[in-house]
DNA sequence: GCACTTTATGTTTTT
DNA sequence: CATAAAGTGC
């Protein structure tokens, strides 16, 4: 999009209106984000409101920060100190922060992750398998988000599976709070129940916040649209952007049904189209319009470019995943070759993250430099883990979850039994596992041999806590490290390369702490709070001129020159499972927002065979293929540009790459 | 009872 | 291929 231009005339509409609660609905590429960014440049310089009044509610941390660039250029310098720009979580964190008496929490309360959550409910479900235990865990969270408690659950809990379910939410939420640990989605209900039982409070909030801009509206759940409503209160002074096509979180509990609440919560709503897309070519718009026509409306809107037709859209049929990721990696080349393009032009696209397996290995193969985003964050990586964990405990010596990790990472002669035998001790004292294993009553239940590496690794992470209170993050954090020998660990429990790498992710820790203890002045315990929500893409250079390998889901908000949309099937995409559940839709729309990333050129592809374990299974294309509309699309025979031959399609590329190589200098 | 080695197993999407 | 449960030496 062509950011120098003036915005067109319902995008000036859009900026302007302050009259009331407006809801602008943005098709793919329309500019949203300008309409929002140059709206919080508009009511800072010409309505005179202070930054710290405004608030940006993004869905996630990588568009905060993208839009607080934003900003803060359009703005030349002149300060938005104060300004909010962040998560629905973050924005939560720090009303609990704030308010964390009220709600009789302390201030070191934990924010445990999925994975943590994962361990409790496994473990309140008693002998479960991972699957029912996921099912739980996500039912659980959609009651949560959808601002149903534990007894409500109850009630409404239908059939035996429901029943312990709701069972398990009772539970889940004690123990929390027993942990002094909140969740994800306490992040959101924990300010809601705040602020509706206390309205002083509310109203603080109120009058803090007075001007609210909500992005990706089409994906909030009901608890987030409470959040909202109690946020913006009687003046409704806020403008919500969002497009219903482009509604992929439906399994997360978002209900495009707070799209349609809107105009009913407020009468005086107005509603401003944006359907000019800047983005793509005309063909890649038919072909989006086209699917996307297949879907049940809620508003009517027709997107529009006049950018040209461009390029046919080709769809490749390979054999298997590998000719796949082959044939892409090769048709990537040399159309980059003929493009004169970067790498960072393309973008790779898939539904699952198991799929970048296959074309990573062909990327490295033939050296061309890619960036994989989504997958697992780099918090989540076991020794970062470990590490926070360690950080947490000291935080909060509550934190059950992370006391369990720190005992055995490294192992210090605190083994499974007598860890039991604390849990039962810990659970009839009403005491956290850190307080139970310094009781005398705990002592007399087991042997010396047993309770004295127990007793050691409490008194380390109590000397621990002692420093941690005077000293900055980052000392505090190699001390930790030196202690426990983490590294010689790591070299002992790994093969060479891959301990390596780890110990390369914890110093890359280390340093990221420092920073941000320098920088924000934060303390450890501040900072560790913070840990859970941040993903690893915050963190990742987008300037590096790599090619972009990214889920749809991630893809939402970003937008490539080129695009490759790999493994079209049945079965994938739509996804085997949402298939059989009947959730067609919001698959289509999976794709749409796939399609939609694209300005100049879109490549889908499939595969015939598909390997899922040690079984070869036959697969079809997608029918949202046919329904992009044949006139739309260009059908590729895999064997009119790849050789079948491993070794010939290899030299072939080898070839091209020597060619480039030749081309660049 | 603890720690380490082997073997089966299985993958939607994320704050 | 990477993680998790079961098996083996100490």
């Amino acid at each position: 999009m062509s950011a120098h231009s003036r915005p067109n005339l319902p995008q000036r509409e859009a900026i302007r209106y302050l009259d009331g609660p407006l809801l602008v609905l943005a098709g793919a590429g329309s500019g949203k984000t300008r309409v929002i960014t140059e709206k919080i440049a508009h009511l800072i310089e010409a309505c005179g409101l202070s930054p710290g009044n405004i608030a940006a509610i993004t869905f996630t941390n990588k568009a905060a920060r993208e839009m607080q660039e934003r900003v803060s250029r359009l703005l030349a310098g002149k300060s938005t100190r104060g300004l909010t720009i962040s998560t629905f979580h973050s924005l939560g964190v720090r009303i609990l922060r704030e308010e964390v008496d009220a709600l009789g929490y302390r201030p070191n309360f934990s924010i445990l992750d999925a994975t943590d959550c994962f361990a409790i409910v496994s473990e309140l479900a008693g002998s479960a398998d991972k699957a029912t235990i996921r099912r739980l865990q996500a039912l659980i969270s959609q009651w949560k988000s959808s601002l149903v408690s534990p007894d409500e659950a109850r009630g409404i809990a239908r059939g035996e599976y429901e029943v312990l379910a709701a069972e398990v939410f009772a539970n889940y939420a004690a123990t929390l709070r027993a942990y002094q640990a909140v969740d994800f989605d306490d992040l959101i209900v924990l300010p809601v129940a705040l602020f509706e039982k206390q309205p002083a409070l509310r109203d603080k909030w109120q009058n803090r916040l007075r001007y609210l801009l909500i992005d990706e509206y089409q994906d909030t759940n009901v608890s987030q649209y409470r959040l909202l409503h109690l946020l913006a209160g009687p003046r409704a002074a806020f403008t919500a952007v969002g497009d219903d096509d482009q509604a992929i979180y439906g399994w997360r509990g978002a209900d495009v049904a707070n799209l349609r609440g809107l105009p009913r919560d407020y009468p005086n709503l107005k509603i401003i189209k944006l359907e000019q897309n800047y983005r793509s070519t005309v063909r890649i718009l038919k072909a989006a319009n086209a699917l996307i026509a297949h879907n049940e409306k809620l508003f009517d809107k027709k997107l529009w470019s006049d950018l040209g037709h461009g390029e046919p859209i080709t769809v490749r049929c390979c054999a298997d995943q590998e000719k796949e990721a082959e044939a892409v990696v090769m048709k990537l080349q040399a159309h980059r070759f003929e493009h004169r393009g970067a790498f960072r032009d393309y973008a790779i696209l898939y539904r699952g993250n198991f799929q970048a397996r296959a074309i990573e290995r062909f990327l490295r193969d033939q050296r061309v430099p890619y960036l994989l985003s989504g997958g697992q964050s780099f918090f989540e990586k076991t020794e970062i883990k470990d590490i926070t964990s360690y950080l947490r405990l000291l935080t909060n010596p509550e934190d059950d979850p992370a006391f369990l990790r720190a005992v055995g990472a490294p192992r210090r002669g605190v083994g499974s039994s007598t860890l039991r035998a604390l849990g039962a001790y810990a659970g009839e004292r009403h005491r956290s596992l850190f307080a139970a294993a310094g009781e005398q009553g705990f002592a007399q239940r087991v042997q010396a041999g047993q309770l004295s590496p127990l007793r050691e690794f409490c008194e380390f992470i109590e000397c621990l806590r002692q420093r941690a209170c005077r000293e900055p993050a980052a000392q505090v954090l190699s001390a930790l490290l030196d202690a426990i020998s983490y590294e010689a660990w790591l070299l002992a429990q790994d093969e060479m390369r891959v301990a390596r790498s780890k110990w390369a992710n914890v110093r890359e820790f280390c340093d990221w702490l420092g920073r941000k203890g320098d920088e924000e002045r934060k303390t450890l315990f501040e900072l560790t709070q913070s840990i859970a929500l941040i993903g690893m893409i915050d963190q990742q250079d987008t300037e590096i001129d790599a090619v972009r390998l990214s889920t749809l889901h991630a893809a939402k908000g970003l937008e490539f020159r080129h695009v490759f949309l790999i493994g079209v099937e049945e079965g994938v995409l739509p996804h085997r499972e949402a298939a059989a559940e009947n959730r067609i839709e919001e698959e289509r729309r999976l794709l749409y927002v796939g399609i939609t990333r694209a300005q100049r050129s879109l490549h889908l592809s499939y595969a015939e065979k598909r390997k899922q374990g040690r079984e070869v299974i036959p697969c079809q294309a997608s029918r949202f293929i046919a329904e992009m509309g044949r006139e739309n699309l260009r059908f590729a025979n895999e064997n009119s540009t790849t050789v079948p031959d491993r070794a010939a399609s290899a030299e072939r590329l080898s070839a091209l790459r020597a060619m480039l190589a030749g081309q660049t200098r």
